[in-house]
DNA sequence: TTTATCTTTCATTTATTATTGAAAGTTCAG
DNA sequence: CTGAACTTTCAATAATAAATGAAAGATAAA
Protein backbone atom coordinates (compact mmCIF):
# COMPACT_ATOMS: atom_id res chain seq x y z
CA UNK A 1 0.00 0.00 0.00
CA UNK A 2 1.21 3.84 -1.17
CA UNK A 3 1.91 6.27 2.35
CA UNK A 4 -1.13 7.79 0.11
CA UNK A 5 -3.79 5.39 0.56
CA UNK A 6 -2.74 4.82 3.79
CA UNK A 7 -2.86 7.84 5.28
CA UNK A 8 -6.83 8.38 3.71
CA UNK A 9 -7.37 4.92 5.04
CA UNK A 10 -6.51 5.90 8.60
CA UNK A 11 -8.35 8.96 8.53
CA UNK A 12 -11.51 7.09 7.23
CA UNK A 13 -11.14 4.45 9.74
CA UNK A 14 -10.79 7.20 12.92
CA UNK A 15 -13.66 8.85 11.48
CA UNK A 16 -15.75 6.43 11.41
CA UNK A 17 -14.54 5.18 14.82
CA UNK A 18 -15.82 8.90 16.55
CA UNK A 19 -18.74 8.51 14.70
CA UNK A 20 -19.46 5.26 16.17
CA UNK A 21 -19.12 6.67 19.38
CA UNK A 22 -20.70 10.27 19.20
CA UNK A 23 -18.13 12.35 18.12
CA UNK A 24 -18.83 14.19 14.59
CA UNK A 25 -17.24 12.72 11.82
CA UNK A 26 -15.40 15.58 10.63
CA UNK A 27 -13.77 16.57 13.93
CA UNK A 28 -12.44 12.72 14.47
CA UNK A 29 -11.08 12.85 10.53
CA UNK A 30 -9.19 16.14 11.70
CA UNK A 31 -7.96 14.94 14.69
CA UNK A 32 -6.57 11.53 12.50
CA UNK A 33 -5.16 13.95 9.81
CA UNK A 34 -3.04 15.54 12.76
CA UNK A 35 -2.47 12.22 14.30
CA UNK A 36 -0.30 11.52 11.79
CA UNK A 37 1.25 14.82 10.48
CA UNK A 38 4.28 15.65 11.70
CA UNK A 39 4.22 19.53 10.58
CA UNK A 40 2.08 22.71 11.67
CA UNK A 41 -1.13 22.78 9.48
CA UNK A 42 -3.39 25.89 8.84
CA UNK A 43 -7.14 25.94 8.98
CA UNK A 44 -6.67 25.88 4.68
CA UNK A 45 -4.59 22.88 5.06
CA UNK A 46 -7.13 21.07 6.50
CA UNK A 47 -9.76 22.69 4.12
CA UNK A 48 -7.76 21.04 1.24
CA UNK A 49 -6.71 18.00 2.19
CA UNK A 50 -10.17 16.90 3.45
CA UNK A 51 -12.38 18.74 1.34
CA UNK A 52 -14.62 20.63 3.81
CA UNK A 53 -15.72 24.30 4.30
CA UNK A 54 -14.33 26.82 5.68
CA UNK A 55 -16.70 26.75 8.39
CA UNK A 56 -16.63 23.08 9.28
CA UNK A 57 -12.75 23.49 9.56
CA UNK A 58 -12.69 26.20 11.81
CA UNK A 59 -15.47 24.77 14.34
CA UNK A 60 -14.04 21.64 14.18
CA UNK A 61 -10.57 22.53 14.33
CA UNK A 62 -11.77 24.81 18.11
CA UNK A 63 -13.30 21.43 19.45
CA UNK A 64 -10.55 19.75 19.00
CA UNK A 65 -8.73 22.87 21.19
CA UNK A 66 -11.29 22.42 23.49
CA UNK A 67 -10.40 18.63 24.37
CA UNK A 68 -6.71 19.61 24.11
CA UNK A 69 -5.70 17.24 21.04
CA UNK A 70 -4.81 20.00 19.09
CA UNK A 71 -2.64 23.09 19.95
CA UNK A 72 -2.38 26.49 18.16
CA UNK A 73 1.91 27.50 17.10
CA UNK A 74 2.54 30.67 15.32
CA UNK A 75 4.96 30.53 12.42
CA UNK A 76 7.47 32.91 11.95
CA UNK A 77 6.44 35.31 9.54
CA UNK A 78 3.11 33.98 8.88
CA UNK A 79 -0.12 36.39 9.35
CA UNK A 80 -2.62 33.17 9.85
CA UNK A 81 -2.41 30.06 12.73
CA UNK A 82 -0.85 27.10 12.83
CA UNK A 83 -1.82 23.96 14.43
CA UNK A 84 -0.31 20.96 15.62
CA UNK A 85 -1.28 17.88 16.82
CA UNK A 86 -0.78 15.89 20.36
CA UNK A 87 1.09 12.94 18.77
CA UNK A 88 1.32 10.86 21.95
CA UNK A 89 -2.07 8.57 22.10
CA UNK A 90 -1.53 8.16 26.28
CA UNK A 91 -2.63 11.72 26.71
CA UNK A 92 -5.05 11.88 23.74
CA UNK A 93 -7.00 9.12 25.50
CA UNK A 94 -6.36 11.09 28.93
CA UNK A 95 -8.17 13.64 27.41
CA UNK A 96 -11.03 12.18 25.74
CA UNK A 97 -11.70 10.36 29.18
CA UNK A 98 -11.84 13.11 31.08
CA UNK A 99 -13.90 15.27 28.48
CA UNK A 100 -16.39 12.56 28.44
CA UNK A 101 -16.52 12.37 32.01
CA UNK A 102 -17.18 15.93 32.55
CA UNK A 103 -19.97 16.07 29.96
CA UNK A 104 -21.60 12.69 30.05
CA UNK A 105 -20.62 10.75 33.35
CA UNK A 106 -21.12 13.82 35.87
CA UNK A 107 -24.27 14.45 34.65
CA UNK A 108 -25.82 11.25 34.97
CA UNK A 109 -24.48 10.54 38.81
CA UNK A 110 -25.98 13.98 39.17
CA UNK A 111 -29.69 12.62 37.99
CA UNK A 112 -28.90 9.43 39.53
CA UNK A 113 -28.67 11.06 43.45
CA UNK A 114 -31.90 13.13 42.43
CA UNK A 115 -33.58 9.52 41.68
CA UNK A 116 -33.12 8.59 44.86
CA UNK A 117 -34.53 11.08 46.55
CA UNK A 118 -38.00 9.46 45.06
CA UNK A 119 -40.64 9.73 47.76
CA UNK A 120 -42.59 6.05 48.13
CA UNK A 121 -46.62 6.40 49.12
CA UNK A 122 -49.23 3.93 50.30
CA UNK A 123 -49.73 2.51 46.50
CA UNK A 124 -46.63 1.68 45.47
CA UNK A 125 -44.19 0.69 48.41
CA UNK A 126 -43.22 -2.73 46.50
CA UNK A 127 -42.27 -0.88 43.26
CA UNK A 128 -40.58 2.39 44.50
CA UNK A 129 -38.07 0.06 46.69
CA UNK A 130 -37.35 -1.79 43.49
CA UNK A 131 -36.51 1.42 41.53
CA UNK A 132 -34.83 2.95 44.71
CA UNK A 133 -32.47 -0.37 44.50
CA UNK A 134 -31.50 -0.49 40.81
CA UNK A 135 -30.65 3.64 40.81
CA UNK A 136 -28.32 3.06 44.08
CA UNK A 137 -26.56 0.10 42.58
CA UNK A 138 -26.11 1.98 38.98
CA UNK A 139 -25.20 5.17 41.23
CA UNK A 140 -22.50 2.86 43.08
CA UNK A 141 -21.36 1.07 39.63
CA UNK A 142 -20.96 4.63 37.89
CA UNK A 143 -18.89 5.99 40.78
CA UNK A 144 -16.41 3.11 40.74
CA UNK A 145 -16.25 3.79 37.31
CA UNK A 146 -16.11 7.28 38.01
CA UNK A 147 -12.95 7.45 40.18
CA UNK A 148 -11.32 4.50 38.31
CA UNK A 149 -11.22 7.17 35.27
CA UNK A 150 -9.89 9.75 37.50
CA UNK A 151 -7.39 7.84 38.71
CA UNK A 152 -6.55 6.82 35.24
CA UNK A 153 -6.58 10.44 33.41
CA UNK A 154 -4.63 11.64 36.40
CA UNK A 155 -1.99 9.20 36.17
CA UNK A 156 1.11 8.46 34.43
CA UNK A 157 1.68 6.07 31.29
CA UNK A 158 4.18 4.28 33.19
CA UNK A 159 2.33 4.09 36.67
CA UNK A 160 -0.81 3.02 34.05
CA UNK A 161 1.15 -0.03 32.21
CA UNK A 162 3.01 -1.12 35.48
CA UNK A 163 -0.46 -1.12 37.86
CA UNK A 164 -1.93 -2.46 34.18
CA UNK A 165 0.28 -5.77 34.29
CA UNK A 166 -0.07 -6.96 37.45
CA UNK A 167 -3.63 -6.13 37.34
CA UNK A 168 -3.80 -8.47 34.21
CA UNK A 169 -1.89 -11.65 35.98
CA UNK B 1 -40.09 13.49 43.30
CA UNK B 2 -42.69 10.93 42.47
CA UNK B 3 -42.28 7.54 41.24
CA UNK B 4 -43.71 8.16 37.72
CA UNK B 5 -41.27 11.53 37.27
CA UNK B 6 -38.23 9.47 38.74
CA UNK B 7 -39.12 6.73 36.07
CA UNK B 8 -39.36 9.02 33.08
CA UNK B 9 -36.04 11.30 34.40
CA UNK B 10 -34.27 7.76 34.50
CA UNK B 11 -35.74 7.09 31.01
CA UNK B 12 -34.78 10.44 29.39
CA UNK B 13 -30.99 10.56 31.18
CA UNK B 14 -30.42 6.93 30.36
CA UNK B 15 -31.62 7.68 26.46
CA UNK B 16 -29.26 10.81 26.33
CA UNK B 17 -26.67 8.93 27.53
CA UNK B 18 -27.55 6.54 24.81
CA UNK B 19 -27.18 8.72 22.12
CA UNK B 20 -24.13 10.57 23.28
CA UNK B 21 -22.32 7.53 22.92
CA UNK B 22 -23.73 6.48 19.19
CA UNK B 23 -26.32 4.23 20.34
CA UNK B 24 -29.75 5.29 19.16
CA UNK B 25 -31.62 6.78 21.89
CA UNK B 26 -34.90 4.91 21.57
CA UNK B 27 -32.94 1.32 22.19
CA UNK B 28 -31.49 3.19 24.92
CA UNK B 29 -34.88 4.38 26.39
CA UNK B 30 -36.23 0.87 26.29
CA UNK B 31 -33.04 -0.46 28.08
CA UNK B 32 -33.89 1.65 30.81
CA UNK B 33 -37.26 0.74 30.94
CA UNK B 34 -36.30 -2.48 31.47
CA UNK B 35 -33.70 -1.68 34.18
CA UNK B 36 -36.26 -0.43 36.35
CA UNK B 37 -39.04 -3.07 35.75
CA UNK B 38 -39.33 -5.88 37.63
CA UNK B 39 -42.14 -7.66 35.82
CA UNK B 40 -42.36 -9.25 32.05
CA UNK B 41 -43.35 -6.39 29.82
CA UNK B 42 -44.80 -7.02 26.17
CA UNK B 43 -44.36 -5.12 22.80
CA UNK B 44 -47.46 -3.71 23.21
CA UNK B 45 -46.81 -2.50 26.57
CA UNK B 46 -42.82 -0.49 25.92
CA UNK B 47 -45.55 0.69 22.81
CA UNK B 48 -47.86 2.10 25.01
CA UNK B 49 -45.15 3.35 27.56
CA UNK B 50 -42.58 4.89 25.67
CA UNK B 51 -45.43 5.96 23.08
CA UNK B 52 -43.48 4.48 19.62
CA UNK B 53 -44.54 2.72 17.02
CA UNK B 54 -44.26 -1.04 16.77
CA UNK B 55 -41.90 -1.28 14.16
CA UNK B 56 -39.76 1.37 16.23
CA UNK B 57 -40.41 -0.78 19.48
CA UNK B 58 -39.85 -4.98 17.48
CA UNK B 59 -36.65 -3.50 16.09
CA UNK B 60 -35.06 -1.93 18.91
CA UNK B 61 -36.11 -5.06 21.37
CA UNK B 62 -34.58 -7.53 19.23
CA UNK B 63 -31.10 -5.52 19.39
CA UNK B 64 -30.87 -5.20 22.65
CA UNK B 65 -31.94 -9.49 23.10
CA UNK B 66 -28.72 -9.50 20.40
CA UNK B 67 -26.53 -7.46 23.28
CA UNK B 68 -27.87 -10.17 24.98
CA UNK B 69 -29.74 -6.98 27.81
CA UNK B 70 -33.08 -8.38 27.23
CA UNK B 71 -34.50 -12.09 27.78
CA UNK B 72 -37.53 -13.89 25.78
CA UNK B 73 -39.64 -15.30 27.97
CA UNK B 74 -43.31 -16.70 27.99
CA UNK B 75 -45.87 -15.86 30.15
CA UNK B 76 -48.18 -19.59 30.23
CA UNK B 77 -51.32 -18.97 28.71
CA UNK B 78 -50.16 -15.96 26.67
CA UNK B 79 -49.58 -16.13 23.11
CA UNK B 80 -47.54 -13.07 22.95
CA UNK B 81 -44.03 -12.66 23.58
CA UNK B 82 -42.75 -11.16 26.81
CA UNK B 83 -39.36 -9.87 27.80
CA UNK B 84 -37.66 -9.42 30.53
CA UNK B 85 -34.15 -6.46 31.30
CA UNK B 86 -31.29 -8.02 33.04
CA UNK B 87 -30.73 -5.95 36.20
CA UNK B 88 -27.29 -6.77 36.98
CA UNK B 89 -25.23 -3.67 35.98
CA UNK B 90 -21.67 -5.62 36.12
CA UNK B 91 -23.73 -8.04 33.55
CA UNK B 92 -24.86 -5.32 31.35
CA UNK B 93 -21.35 -3.68 31.44
CA UNK B 94 -19.74 -6.64 30.32
CA UNK B 95 -22.04 -7.22 27.11
CA UNK B 96 -21.99 -3.70 26.12
CA UNK B 97 -17.96 -4.12 26.46
CA UNK B 98 -17.74 -7.43 24.36
CA UNK B 99 -20.48 -5.99 21.51
CA UNK B 100 -18.70 -2.45 21.36
CA UNK B 101 -15.55 -4.29 21.32
CA UNK B 102 -16.43 -6.22 18.71
CA UNK B 103 -17.79 -3.93 16.35
CA UNK B 104 -15.50 -1.48 16.60
CA UNK B 105 -12.16 -2.13 18.25
CA UNK B 106 -11.82 -5.41 16.25
CA UNK B 107 -11.64 -3.50 13.21
CA UNK B 108 -9.75 -0.96 14.48
CA UNK B 109 -7.38 -3.36 14.69
CA UNK B 110 -7.40 -5.07 11.46
CA UNK B 111 -6.85 -1.67 10.03
CA UNK B 112 -4.29 -0.74 11.94
CA UNK B 113 -2.36 -3.72 10.84
CA UNK B 114 -2.74 -3.24 7.32
CA UNK B 115 -1.62 0.39 7.70
CA UNK B 116 1.83 -0.90 8.95
CA UNK B 117 2.47 -3.20 5.93
CA UNK B 118 2.65 0.61 4.18
CA UNK B 119 5.32 0.67 1.34
CA UNK B 120 8.21 3.18 1.87
CA UNK B 121 9.79 4.96 -1.40
CA UNK B 122 12.57 7.08 -2.35
CA UNK B 123 10.62 10.60 -1.69
CA UNK B 124 9.24 9.91 1.17
CA UNK B 125 10.95 8.08 3.36
CA UNK B 126 10.63 10.35 6.65
CA UNK B 127 7.42 10.78 6.05
CA UNK B 128 6.56 6.71 5.73
CA UNK B 129 8.60 5.89 8.92
CA UNK B 130 6.96 8.58 10.88
CA UNK B 131 3.10 7.12 9.76
CA UNK B 132 4.66 4.00 10.42
CA UNK B 133 5.64 4.69 13.97
CA UNK B 134 2.36 6.77 14.86
CA UNK B 135 0.13 4.13 13.70
CA UNK B 136 2.55 1.42 15.79
CA UNK B 137 2.36 3.42 19.10
CA UNK B 138 -1.87 3.31 18.42
CA UNK B 139 -2.09 -0.13 17.44
CA UNK B 140 0.43 -0.91 20.49
CA UNK B 141 -1.71 1.37 22.95
CA UNK B 142 -5.05 -0.66 21.08
CA UNK B 143 -4.00 -4.15 21.94
CA UNK B 144 -3.55 -2.94 25.58
CA UNK B 145 -6.91 -1.87 25.75
CA UNK B 146 -8.33 -4.72 24.00
CA UNK B 147 -6.80 -7.03 26.30
CA UNK B 148 -7.78 -5.54 29.53
CA UNK B 149 -11.18 -4.84 28.40
CA UNK B 150 -11.39 -8.66 27.86
CA UNK B 151 -10.05 -9.62 31.05
CA UNK B 152 -12.86 -7.31 32.47
CA UNK B 153 -15.66 -8.43 30.69
CA UNK B 154 -14.32 -11.90 31.36
CA UNK B 155 -14.10 -11.94 34.92
CA UNK B 156 -16.29 -11.99 37.62
CA UNK B 157 -17.46 -8.87 39.78
CA UNK B 158 -15.97 -10.05 43.21
CA UNK B 159 -12.50 -10.74 41.16
CA UNK B 160 -12.89 -7.10 39.84
CA UNK B 161 -14.11 -5.09 42.71
CA UNK B 162 -10.58 -6.30 44.96
CA UNK B 163 -8.01 -6.10 42.42
CA UNK B 164 -9.67 -2.57 41.30
CA UNK B 165 -9.38 -1.66 44.73
CA UNK B 166 -5.53 -2.83 45.07
CA UNK B 167 -5.44 -0.92 41.41
CA UNK B 168 -6.62 2.30 42.84
CA UNK B 169 -4.62 2.54 45.80
C1' DT C 1 -6.38 55.33 10.12
C1' DT C 2 -7.05 52.40 6.36
C1' DT C 3 -6.96 48.22 4.15
C1' DA C 4 -5.79 43.57 3.34
C1' DT C 5 -5.64 39.22 5.63
C1' DC C 6 -7.37 36.03 8.37
C1' DT C 7 -11.10 34.07 11.76
C1' DT C 8 -15.68 33.42 13.49
C1' DT C 9 -20.55 33.16 13.26
C1' DC C 10 -24.90 31.59 11.88
C1' DA C 11 -29.10 31.16 8.80
C1' DT C 12 -29.80 28.10 5.23
C1' DT C 13 -29.10 23.82 2.98
C1' DT C 14 -27.75 19.08 2.80
C1' DA C 15 -26.88 14.58 4.62
C1' DT C 16 -27.65 11.19 7.95
C1' DT C 17 -30.25 8.60 11.04
C1' DA C 18 -34.45 7.12 13.16
C1' DT C 19 -39.51 6.36 13.06
C1' DT C 20 -43.81 5.18 11.27
C1' DG C 21 -47.40 2.23 9.76
C1' DA C 22 -49.28 -0.69 6.52
C1' DA C 23 -48.47 -4.97 4.30
C1' DA C 24 -46.40 -9.38 4.35
C1' DG C 25 -44.98 -13.14 7.12
C1' DT C 26 -45.50 -16.47 10.84
C1' DT C 27 -47.65 -19.32 14.26
C1' DC C 28 -51.01 -21.80 16.42
C1' DA C 29 -55.80 -22.95 18.27
C1' DG C 30 -59.92 -24.75 16.69
C1' DC D 1 -57.05 -26.29 6.55
C1' DT D 2 -58.59 -21.51 8.13
C1' DG D 3 -58.41 -17.47 10.31
C1' DA D 4 -57.22 -14.77 14.31
C1' DA D 5 -53.30 -13.19 16.95
C1' DC D 6 -49.12 -11.84 16.88
C1' DT D 7 -44.30 -10.49 14.72
C1' DT D 8 -41.34 -8.75 11.18
C1' DT D 9 -40.08 -6.02 7.28
C1' DC D 10 -39.32 -2.03 4.65
C1' DA D 11 -40.49 2.00 1.67
C1' DA D 12 -41.89 6.43 2.77
C1' DT D 13 -41.59 10.17 6.03
C1' DA D 14 -39.89 12.81 9.78
C1' DA D 15 -36.46 14.28 12.98
C1' DT D 16 -31.82 15.27 13.95
C1' DA D 17 -27.23 16.46 13.12
C1' DA D 18 -23.69 18.38 10.27
C1' DA D 19 -21.85 21.34 6.50
C1' DT D 20 -21.85 25.30 3.66
C1' DG D 21 -20.62 29.87 2.44
C1' DA D 22 -21.38 34.57 2.72
C1' DA D 23 -21.23 38.25 5.87
C1' DA D 24 -19.57 40.20 10.02
C1' DG D 25 -15.75 40.51 13.21
C1' DA D 26 -10.91 40.75 14.38
C1' DT D 27 -6.14 41.86 13.81
C1' DA D 28 -2.04 43.89 12.38
C1' DA D 29 1.01 45.87 8.72
C1' DA D 30 1.57 49.99 6.21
Amino acid sequence: MQLTEAKEKFIQQWGSLGSNWGINRTMAQIHALFLITEELLSAEDVMAILKISRGNANMNIRSLMDWGLVYKEYQPGERKEFFRGEKDIWKVTQRVIKMRQRHELDPMLQVLSELQQVESNENNKKETAHFIKQIKSIKSFSELADSSLSKISGSEENWFLKTFMKFMK
